[in-house]
DNA sequence: CTGGAGTGGGTATGCCAAGA
DNA sequence: TCTTGGCATACCCACTCCAG
């Protein structure tokens, strides 16, 4: 009656029907579930009050769940026994089941603590298939229930947020960290454990075929058992990691903070610090974040290839056996209110391999898959490395659920750390070096003693503005004031001078350079202009440049960065030389425009000379054997082939002529 | 005798493009 | 799309030399 009047009445009445809910306690009834008589038992039990008779099965779902715990472990789903499992509990077909297994709509997989290999997983079977049991849903997870029992009652928060990431307590530390940490503890103290559960929707005629089929041996393959020693030490120590990582970072300099790398992060460490108590947060932006936080991807398989890790070497020796303490038989869990039946398995079922160890590859247990650069000079917070992480800045607010300038007014705002940490211990050595470096940013260095390289000292290289056409400002660039044209030629007269001086000399003695008449101070153009480099030097290796090399070297050698730095600013003959300090002080004085045009003329003489010093990074003159790219030749004899200096060849011209 | 400069070799890492 | 090798950067360090 109620029925017809809404479809007559409501607009929105149309196909009304009613839902009937019967809710029960949680754990009303257990059995054994190799038991038959004892199920029926169970499920009569719980049906007492009802005409079960009266019931339409096909319109009545039950909500049925299992429990695998055993004492002392904490038992986990294996990712690779999803297929055994969704094809056990929908008793379907191959072809079903691997359909109900594809990552997406129907089945996903929740990791557990982001370990590969470990997972539950939530499925709502495909409408396609054959299938012999209609399943609404099925339900995989572990339930840890070392945070309610938490010692001072208090309970931490569920999840840490990228805000709580960033902002440290006036130790340093934050306090998220420290109270998953006592969590763990006292988790290990009271020797606590997890168990494995699946819960399932079942019509109601099948609730018993459902669930008392679930084997020994399907068990056995389907959980692992990890000591709970070890379990809750995997948690204490990813929560410790992660936490010194935020500590580190939250001292250094505020702007390196704010890199997206640094941010990428902090951000990876708050999901794998959440990923500990609750499942890993899926959401959208996640997967660029989980490409380097996990090390692997699984999926379910079919039978034949799920004990596939079986024979690999077991990473997780199992502490001293517990014996027979702690014989907990049941869970009082009280969460979704649903009529579960919770089927308690027999301890004994679960085996272990004799040797005392787990079997078990746990992928990705210790940390994440992409570098993580720590600190260097240049950088002096941990950070994620390049190579992989191209986090956008996109991702970075979506997932902290908070805008990129509150982000960063929260880091601007965070208190300079008190007193700065000098090392970690030796390993992070390179650390403490930077930071200190970082700190004593404002010491002046010390004034070269090289002065006597300098061109004034060499009368020859006093600038000769008449001489010939190698002058600067040939071209249309007279404007520029003689002065200034003055100084352009020194520098590129220097050039010329010091690149040949600083040429490397073997530690024995033995010099590379053949110096024209009058000694280095004589070395003009005219040095450079020939392929016949064999007359200048004893011996070269040789790289025939394209015009991209040719290019970069020369910007190597008149950089135009205020701020580069080579490396030594007296070492490696890049310091000891003039023409760079020279150059570096117009590149700081003058405005880049002007750099810029300055630069383009003196460009022009260097692609007239024929070959020039190979220069490296760190060095102005390279010698290195193994350093010399594959590609560069070889132009000496005897003695002098071994570290011959590096010289490059103006694209200009054929290698083939080079002598 | 000592410490800093200078030299040459080592290494972690970044980036790119070819290969799988 | 991921891995790998080549090549480069930017740093480190042992050793030698030499001035004070």
């Amino acid at each position: 009656l109620l029925i017809e009047k809404c479809e007559e009445d409501l607009s929105f009445g149309k196909g009304a029907f009613f839902l009937h809910q019967y809710r029960g306690m949680k754990a009303t009834t257990t059995h054994n579930p190799n038991n038959e008589e004892e199920a029926r038992n169970a499920l009569k039990d719980l049906f007492q009050d009802m005409h079960i008779s009266m019931l339409e099965d096909a319109k009545w779902w039950v909500d049925v769940g299992m429990e695998v715990h055993v004492p002392g472990k904490a038992v986990l789903w294996r990712v690779d026994s999803h297929f055994a499992l969704i094809q056990h509990f929908l008793d379907a077909d191959e072809a079903t089941a691997a359909r109900n297994v594809k990552e997406g709509q129907c089945y996903c997989v929740d990791l557990t603590a982001h370990l590969t290999a470990l997972g539950g997983f939530r499925l709502r079977p495909t409408k396609v298939g054959t299938f012999g049991h209609r399943v609404a849903y099925v339900q995989a997870y572990t339930t840890d229930k070392a945070l309610t029992y938490h010692p001072d009652g208090k309970t931490h928060a569920k999840n840490i947020t990228m805000k709580e990431a960033i902002r440290p307590n006036s130790e340093g530390s934050i306090p998220y960290v420290e109270q998953v940490y006592h969590a763990y503890s006292s988790a290990l103290e009271k020797k606590l454990t997890a168990a494995s559960r699946i819960e399932m929707r079942v019509e109601l005629q099948y609730a018993q075929a459902d669930l008392h089929m679930f084997s020994p041996a399907l068990i056995k393959d389907t959980v692992v058992c990890i000591p709970r020693r070890v379990w809750w030490t995997f948690k204490l120590m990813r929560a410790t990691a992660a936490g010194l990582l935020l500590k580190w970072q939250n001292e250094g300099p505020k702007s390196l903070r704010k890199e997206k790398n640094a941010l990428g992060l902090t951000l990876a460490l708050v999901h794998l610090l959440n990923a500990l108590n609750n499942r890993p947060y899926a959401g959208q932006g996640i997967p660029e974040l989980y490409r380097f936080i996990l090390p692997l991807t699984y999926y379910a398989m079919p039978p034949e290839r799920v004990r596939i890790y079986a024979d690999e070497p077991t990473i997780l020796p199992e502490p001293e056996r517990e014996g027979e303490e702690e014989e907990e038989e049941e869970d009082e869990d009280e969460d979704e209110g649903n009529d579960d039946e919770v089927v308690e398995v027999d301890p004994e079922v679960i085996q272990f391999a004799d040797d005392g160890s787990v079997p078990i590859v746990a992928n990705g247990l210790f940390f994440i898959r992409a570098p993580i650069r720590l600190a260097d000079k240049a950088a002096p917070v941990p950070r994620l490395s390049n190579t992989r992480a191209k986090i956008g800045w996109d991702v970075v607010e979506k997932l902290s659920e908070a805008r990129k300038d509150t982000i960063f007014a929260m880091i601007d705002k965070t208190q300079p750390p008190g007193e700065v940490r000098r090392g970690w211990g030796a390993s992070n050595k390179k650390f403490a070096r930077g930071w200190m470096r970082n700190m004593d940013e404002g010491d002046q260095p010390e004034p070269s003693r090289f002065n006597h390289i300098n061109p004034a000292n060499y009368p020859a290289v006093r600038l000769t503005q008449h001489d010939g056409g190698s002058d600067m400002g040939t071209d249309d660039e007279d404007e520029d004031e003689p002065d200034i044209k003055e100084l352009l030629n020194t520098i590129w007269r220097s050039m010329l001078i010091n690149v040949a001086y600083k040429c490397v000399t073997r530690r024995n003695g033995d010099k590379w350079i053949k110096f024209p008449h009058g000694g280095s101070a004589a070395v003009k153009e005219e040095f450079y202009s020939t392929l016949d480099v064999s007359s200048r030097l004893q011996g070269f290796r040789y790289v025939a440049s394209d015009y991209r090399q040719w290019d970069d070297n020369f910007h190597r050698m008149f950089p135009t960065d205020p701020n580069h730095k080579m490396y030594g600013e007296k070492k490696q003959g890049w310091g000891q030389v003039s023409w760079i300090k020279d150059w570096r002080r117009l590149v700081q004085d003058w405005p880049t425009d002007k750099i810029e045009k300055v630069k383009r003329q003196i460009k022009k003489q260097f692609d007239n000379l024929s070959w020039m010093v190979m220069t490296r990074s760190d060095r102005l003159w390279d010698s290195r054997e193994d350093g010399a790219a594959k590609s560069m030749k070889l132009v000496a004899r005897g003695e002098m082939r071994k570290n011959a200096p590096h010289v490059i060849i103006n694209p200009k011209y054929r290698a083939k002529d080079v002598k």
